[in-house]
DNA sequence: TTGTCCCGCCACTAT
DNA sequence: ATAGTGGCGGGACAA
C-alpha cells in the first residue's frame, strides 16, 4: 500500500504535479484514480532494473497473484521512476529524461548513505526551534522516493545518536546535532566502562594469532542485562530529555540498529587509534559472550548491518571509510572523523549506570503506563499521553540535576579522573568549525596517524562551537539548572541557569539555591553563532563534579537490591465513588510572556492538537487503577511541601470520605520512601545540563503557516521553578535577581533555544493542555494577543465541554507555584482564568507520574505538589 | 574474489 | 485485521 502510494507520488511528481504539500498528496484521493495509467506508464518506462533480483521471474516461491505481479511492477518501476526524478531535480542538464539516463543509476546512487545525505540536507545541523522540527516518516519517505524501510535505516542510526527522537509513530523530531556533544560524551564514557577498548584489542589481538576467537571475557555480563535474557548486551544509551519522547511508541525489545550503532559508535570513542575495522567491531557488537560464535552468517548479518550504520555516519561525517592493512590484506574499516572535543560525561559510574538501565528504565516505565492505563477490564479505556512521560522525566532528570549539581559553581572543571578525560585522544581536525549549512568536507587521512594528542582540557573541551552549536555542554553546565523565563520586553524568552550553590546529599532532597548566572535569547539560531562568552563564562567553573565518590556511590546504587516490585498498594473499594473534584490550575500566570514564546507555544500547542483532537482523552481518561495511586513516596518532603500535601491529602480524603468515587480513589498520600526506589539514575553525580533546545515543548511552529502561529498569542507563562522537582526553596530566585542578572534585550547569548526540563507548572499546564484535560490557548478566549502582556484576566474561562461537570462548589483550586514569585496572585475562580479538572483526572495524571518516575528514581507526590498551591 | 549493501520478505508489535 | 517497524539475508554490483 504505501509502496504504492509512494510510487504514485513519484509519479505525479514526476509529472509536475508537485504539491505544495506533501501531506496532501499522500492522503490526496487524486493519486489513486490515476493508478491504473500510472501502473501502465510505469511499465512502459520499465528500464533495465538495477537491483531486480528473484523478483524477476516470477517469484520464486511466490503465488504469482495479481497482487504479487502489481508488486513486482511497482517495485520494479520504483527505481527507475526514482532516477527520472533525480534527473529531473539534480540533473538540469540531463536533458531528455524521456529515456532516461538510468544506465548507470544504480547501486551508488541508491546508497543509503546518498539517501541520508538527501536526508540530512533537508535539515539544519542545529534545528530552529521556532520551525516546525517535526519529521514525517510518510513525507520523507515519499520525498526521498524510498520506500520506508529506509528510511527507518536512516532514522534508527540517527536516533541512535539523538539526532532525531521519536514522538510517536511515523513521526520523529530533528535535534540535529544539538544533542551531539553530549551523546558523544556519554556514549565514549559507556564505551569506556565496558571496555570495549580492551576488548577490540583482545580481538585485534587474537586475530593476529587465531582465527576465531573473539569472546573479549565477559565483558557486561555483569550488568543489568535488562532482563532481555539473551540480550543482555541490549542496552540502549540514551540522553536525558531526549529519550524518553520514544518511551511510549519504543517497546520493541530488539532495537538492534540502533544499539549497534550506538556500540559502533563507542568502539570509535575509545579505541585509541580512532580506527575500527568492520570485522573487529563485528565482533564485539555480536556481543558473542563466550559462547560459539562460528557463526559464520551471524558475523557476515552483522557485518552488512554495520555497513548500514557506516553509511548513515558517514553521511554525518562522523566516520570515513578506511583501511586496515594487516598479515591478511587490507581489510576495511572506518575511521572516526567526528568531533573529538566534546564534553566527557561529568559523572561517572552512576550514570554508566543509568546509561545501562536505561531500557529497563523505559520499560518498567512502559510497563507501568500500560498497566496504569490499561484498567484490567477494559484494554484500551484509557490513554497515555507521551506528555505525561515527557514531564514525569523532565521532573526526574531535574530532580536528578539537582541532586548532582556539584557543591560549588565556581569551581573549576578538573580533569575528570581517570576515565573519561584522562587519554590522550588523537586530535583530529577539530570540527569545532563545522557549520551548521556548510558541512565541510572530510578531511582523509585513513591511515595517517593522528599528529599530535590533545588532552581534553578544559579549555579544550569548551571550544565553543562556532556553529551555534548547543554550546552549553551537559558538563560545563551540570550545576547549571535552566529556568525558562518569561521574556520581558524585547528580547524573547530566555533561560536562566542557575548553579546550585551546594549539594545536598545525594539521597536527600536538594535544597537548591542558586543564582543566575546566564540567560539565554530564544532567537532562533539560525545563522547565528551562539555568544562564545555564554560559553566560556561559566563552563570553566562548572565542571566540577562534587562527585565526592563516584565508586561509592555506584557501591551503592549497584547494592540496592534489584528489588522486588513496589509493594502493592492497597486497594481500595473500586466501588466507593467520589464526586468529581475540581482542581483549578490557571492557565495563565501573571508575568508578561514573550509573543515569540508564545507564538511558537501556540503554534506547537496547534500541531499537537491537530493530534489530539481525534485522541483527546474523555474525561475519564486519566482515571487510575487503584493500584498506582499509592506508590511508595520520598518521605523526605520538605515541611512545606508535606504541609501541602497534607491539605491536599486532607482534602482528598475528605472528598473520598464524603463521596463516592470512581475506581481507585485512594487518599493521595506520600509514602515514605523506599530505598530500592532510589534509582541508580536518582544518584547521578552530574549536573547533566541537558540543553534545553529543539525540543521545548513550545518551540514549535507551524512551518507552513507562520501566520496563523502569529495570529493568537498565547499568554501562557512558563516559568520553571529552579527546575527543581522539590519545593523550590524559594530564595533562589526572587524577581530582583532576575532582572539583575538578566542580560540586556541585545544580549549576544543568542542562543538557541533550550528545551526546558523543568516541571514546571508550565509543563503541567502544557500537559493538561495537552491531554485536553485544560483547555489550550486555542480555547481560551483570553489568551489574546491582547491580553498577552497583561497579567490576568478576571475573565472567566470556558471549560472545556468534556469538562463540563464541574462543580464550582466542590472545587480546589491549584495554582503553580513558581519560584519566582508570581506577581499576580490567583485569587480563586473568579481572579483568573480558571479551568477546571476533575479530581480524579489530577490525581490520575499525578499518579501516573509517579508511576513514570519510579523507573527512573524517587518522585513523589510532593515532588509534583510544589507546583501546586491549594486554593481553597 | 572480496567488499558493499540494495531490496524486500516477513515476523513482530501497535492499533 | 491492518499498519508500522525493523531483523535479516539473498544475491546483485563494485573494486
Amino acid at each position: 500500500m504505501t509502496s504504492l502510494n509512494i510510487l504514485l507520488l513519484n509519479y505525479f511528481v514526476q509529472q509536475g504535479n508537485v504539491f505544495a504539500e506533501p501531506q496532501a498528496l499522500t492522503t490526496t484521493p487524486r493519486k489513486v484514480s490515476p493508478q491504473g495509467t500510472v501502473l501502465t506508464e510505469i511499465q512502459s518506462n520499465m528500464g533495465p532494473l538495477t537491483t531486480p533480483t528473484k523478483g524477476k521471474e516470477t517469484g520464486p516461491s511466490e503465488p504469482w497473484t495479481p497482487t504479487s505481479n502489481l508488486k513486482m511492477l511497482i517495485s520494479a518501476a520504483s527505481p527507475e521512476i526514482r532516477n527520472r526524478e533525480k534527473e529531473l531535480c539534480m540533473d538540469p542538464e540531463g536533458g531528455d529524461l524521456g529515456e532516461e539516463g538510468e544506465k548507470q543509476i544504480s547501486r551508488k546512487e541508491k546508497s543509503l548513505g546518498l539517501l541520508c545525505h538527501k536526508f540530512l540536507a533537508r535539515y539544519p545541523d542545529y534545528p530552529n526551534p521556532a520551525l516546525n522540527n517535526d519529521i514525517s516518516l510518510d513525507d520523507v519517505a515519499a520525498e526521498l522516493n524510498v520506500e520506508r524501510r529506509r528510511i527507518y535505516d536512516i532514522m534508527n542510526v540517527l536516533e541512535s545518536l539523538h539526532i532525531v527522537s521519536r514522538l510517536a509513530k511515523n513521526r520523529y523530531t530533528w535535534h540535529g546535532r544539538a544533542n551531539l556533544p553530549q551523546t558523544l560524551a556519554k556514549l565514549r564514557q559507556v564505551g569506556e566502562e565496558h571496555r570495549y577498548g580492551q576488548q577490540m584489542q583482545q580481538i585485534r589481538q587474537r586475530s593476529l594469532e587465531r582465527e576465531f576467537d573473539s569472546d573479549g571475557d565477559e565483558k557486561e555480563n555483569e550488568e543489568v542485562g535488562g532482563g532481555g535474557g539473551s540480550q543482555k548486551e541490549m542496552f540502549f544509551v540514551e540522553l536525558p530529555g531526549v529519550e524518553f519522547k520514544a518511551a511510549s511508541v519504543n517497546s520493541r525489545k530488539d532495537k538492534s540498529l540502533r544499539v549497534m550503532s550506538q556500540k559502533f559508535v563507542m568502539l570509535f570513542l575509545v579505541s585509541t587509534p580512532r580506527v575500527v575495522s568492520l570485522e573487529v567491531a563485528a565482533r564485539i557488537l555480536i556481543g558473542e559472550d563466550q559462547v560459539a560464535d562460528q557463526d559464520k552468517s551471524k558475523f557476515k548479518t552483522k557485518v552488512r548491518r554495520l555497513y548500514d550504520i557506516a553509511n548513515v555516519l558517514r553521511s554525518l561525517k562522523l566516520i570515513e571509510k578506511v583501511h586496515v592493512t594487516e598479515e591478511r590484506g587490507r581489510k576495511p574499516a572506518f575511521e572516526w572523523t567526528g568531533p573529538e572535543d566534546f564534553p566527557s560525561v561529568k559523572e561517572t559510574a552512576a550514570t554508566t549506570a543509568t546509561a545501562k538501565r536505561t531500557l529497563e528504565s523505559r520499560t518498567s516505565i512502559d510497563n507501568c503506563a500500560k498497566n496504569l492505563f490499561s484498567s484490567p477490564g477494559s484494554k484500551h479505556s484509557f490513554t497515555r499521553h507521551p506528555s505525561l512521560i515527557k514531564l514525569a522525566k523532565s521532573i526526574q532528570e531535574d530532580r536528578r540535576k539537582i541532586n548532582s549539581a556539584p557543591t560549588s559553581p565556581v569551581k573549576s572543571k578538573t580533569p575528570k579522573p581517570a576515565v573519561t578525560v584522562t587519554e590522550a585522544v588523537p586530535n583530529h581536525e577539530q570540527k569545532a568549525a563545522k557549520k551548521p549549512g556548510a558541512p565541510q568536507p572530510p578531511v582523509l587521512t585513513p591511515t595517517e596517524p593522528r599528529a599530535s594528542t590533545v588532552h581534553l582540557t578544559p579549555q579544550a573541551q569548551f571550544t565553543p562551537q562556532p556553529t551555534g552549536a548547543m554550546s552549553f555542554h551537559p558538563t560545563q553546565c551540570s550545576p547549571l539548572i535552566p529556568v525558562l523565563l518569561p521574556q520581558l520586553q524585547g528580547g524573547g524568552p530566555y533561560a536562566i541557569y542557575m548553579h546550585h550553590s551546594f549539594r545536598p546529599h545525594p539521597l536527600t532532597r536538594p535544597q537548591p539555591t542558586s543564582l543566575a548566572v546566564r540567560s539565554m535569547t530564544f532567537e532562533d539560531k539560525t545563522g547565528r553563532s551562539p555568544s562564545d562568552a555564554t560559553v566560556h563564562g561559566h563552563s570553566p567553573a562548572t565542571n566540577n563534579l562534587p562527585t565526592s565518590s563516584p565508586s561509592l556511590l555506584k557501591r551503592v546504587c549497584s547494592k540496592r537490591p534489584s528489588e522486588e516490585s513496589p509493594s502493592k498498594a492497597k486497594r481500595i473499594d473500586p466501588s466507593t465513588r467520589v464526586r468529581p473534584v475540581l482542581y483549578t490550575i490557571p492557565l495563565r500566570s501573571s508575568v508578561d510572556t514573550s509573543p515569540k514564546l508564545c507564538e511558537i507555544l501556540q503554534a506547537r500547542l496547534k500541531a499537537r492538537r491537530g493530534g489530539l483532537l481525534s485522541n483527546r482523552p474523555s474525561p475519564r481518561a486519566l482515571h487510575l487503577d487503584p493500584e498506582f495511586v499509592n506508590t511508595p513516596g520520598s518521605s523526605v518532603a520538605a515541611t512545606a511541601n508535606q504541609t501541602l500535601e497534607q491539605n491536599l491529602e486532607t482534602f482528598l480524603e475528605e472528598k473520598v470520605a464524603t463521596s463516592d468515587s470512581e475506581a481507585g480513589l485512594t487518599p493521595v498520600r506520600a509514602v515514605p520512601l523506599t530505598p530500592h526506589h532510589l534509582h541508580t539514575e536518582t544518584l547521578i553525580p552530574t549536573g547533566y545540563l541537558i540543553p534545553i533546545s529543539q525540543q521545548s515543548p513550545f518551540s514549535y511552529k507551524d512551518i507552513h503557516n507562520p501566520e496563523s502561529s502569529k495570529a493568537s498569542t498565547p499568554t501562557y507563562i512558563y516559568h520553571t521553578p529552579t527546575a527543581g522537582s522539590r519545593p523550590p526553596p524559594i530564595q533562589e530566585l526572587t524577581p530582583t535577581s532576575l532582572s539583575l542578572h538578566r542580560p540586556p534585550p541585545a544580549s549576544p547569548f543568542s542562543a538557541q533555544v533550550h528545551r526546558f526540563h523543568s516541571p514546571s507548572p508550565a509543563i503541567l499546564n502544557f500537559t493538561l493542555q495537552n491531554l485536553g484535560l485544560i483547555p489550550g490557548p486555542g480555547s481560551v478566549p483570553a489568551c489574546s494577543p491582547g491580553t498577552a502582556q497583561t497579567p490576568e484576566h478576571p475573565s472567566s474561562v470556558p471549560l472545556p465541554p468534556h469538562l463540563g461537570l464541574h462543580q464550582r462548589g466542590s472545587m480546589v483550586f491549584v495554582k503553580p507555584m513558581s519560584p519566582v514569585p508570581v506577581q499576580h496572585q490567583m485569587t480563586g475562580p473568579d481572579g483568573q482564568p480558571l479551568t477546571l479538572i476533575r479530581l480524579q483526572q489530577v490525581r490520575g495524571i499525578l499518579s501516573y507520574i509517579q508511576c513514570l518516575a519510579k523507573g527512573f528514581g524517587p518522585l513523589e507526590l510532593c515532588d509534583l505538589l510544589p507546583y501546586f498551591r491549594l486554593q481553597t
